[in-house]
DNA sequence: CCTTTTTTGTGACCTGATACTAATATTAGT
DNA sequence: ACTAATATTAGTATCAGGTCACAAAAAAGG
């Protein structure tokens, strides 16, 4: 049975948005109508074409993978930082670091947070985490910014090891507190029997 | 000054890359020749059209999407739940998760794995982290796969609170100790003056 | 100088569109 | 039942951004 004008433009918006890549000649053969329907009901829904359909996923995924380049460096925008020393860095809580239920971030994202601030910090070429203490003292929810502060509390060049405290807050509000030992360069040669 | 067919098409593929929506006509006002000599060298060169290269860089988008979704929800694939008692998760460690210099996995992925993996365990709506004490015994390199188990230690019914042990291990070595402390729904009410 | 390669130009054709006009169905109103 | 309004279909012209094939001009190599 065929759709009334109304239904069939509803219906025509909701297959567009599953599907971006379909040309009005398959919309046509779907809807068992003529292609300038399928174009009428495009004009009046403000529905580009194909094309310019598909180029708009395709710049959004450009824009996507240079934001997760940037988050997969460091977690969080380093504001501030002076070697060994100190560190600053801002995380605004966005919808891919919240629960949905309860717009609450996860916590790893303000683990990786203060993570990423201590590798940034220590001034070594190769550095990782060995241990690591944290404490969440506050839920931090969508839209507010973190601002985690980095602390070297100890250095030990013999031993290539670090001590980091990060202290995270919302406003004037601490919401995360941690302590990081971090080192240079553990067995970097890797174990060919693990390796899958 | 013109450049050699050869450089040409060399530099060609590295502006294409870079910019994959050029078309012809401006590839040719780039380089200073017509258009179908651009032509001649994207077909020497195997490089597709515009409206082709658009396509492919826009199903990168959907199929990365797809997969970013996942991620977000739980880290690791969770293959194994007992509630309240035990989990089971893995993690395969690829290129988004390692330090570019060295491959090693980077700290916070192995913390998002058994963090998820806690939430997980927890039989509630709402979960949030309060403690995690961590240790990474041995680093994880890029390829290997990393089993997260899970075991509640402790589970307070009056205070909702639970402490879960978790190790991490590739093969039969372990690479990831924690203790973590989770709390079932801490102040939810948001306070909207840290709501910027 | 002549041959070969490279570059350029031309014309025909394709796809997925737009824009506009005309004709035909369908629906509602009286 | 007839008419007016609206919805649908059809057809044509035009465009952008490509495709292909072929011939001519320019450059390079011997």
């Amino acid at each position: 049975m065929k759709l009334k004008k109304k239904d069939r433009q509803d219906k025509l918006l909701q297959v567009i948005e599953e599907n971006p890549f379909i040309t009005d000649e398959e919309l046509a053969k779907l809807f068992q109508v003529s292609i300038q329907t399928i174009r009428l009901d495009r004009l009046g829904k403000n529905i580009p074409e194909a094309r310019e359909r598909i180029k708009k996923v395709a710049s959004q995924t450009l824009t996507a993978s240079v934001k997760s380049l940037q988050i997969d460096e460091v977690i969080g925008e380093i504001l501030d930082i002076s070697m060994n020393e100190t560190g600053l860095s801002l995380l605004e809580i966005e919808n891919e670091h919240v629960f949905s239920r309860n717009q609450i971030a996860r916590g790893h994202h303000l683990f990786a947070q203060a993570n990423s601030l201590c590798v940034a910090v220590i001034d070594a070429p190769i550095v990782v985490t060995k241990r690591a203490n944290v404490q969440y003292i506050q839920p931090v929810f969508l839209g507010q910014r973190v601002i985690a502060k980095a602390q070297v509390k100890m250095l030990d060049h013999e031993k290539d090891h670090s001590i980091i405290e990060v202290k995270s807050s919302v406003g004037s509000e601490i919401v995360f507190l941690g302590e990081f030992e971090m080192v240079k360069h553990i067995g970097t040669e890797r174990k060919n029997r693990n390796y899958v």
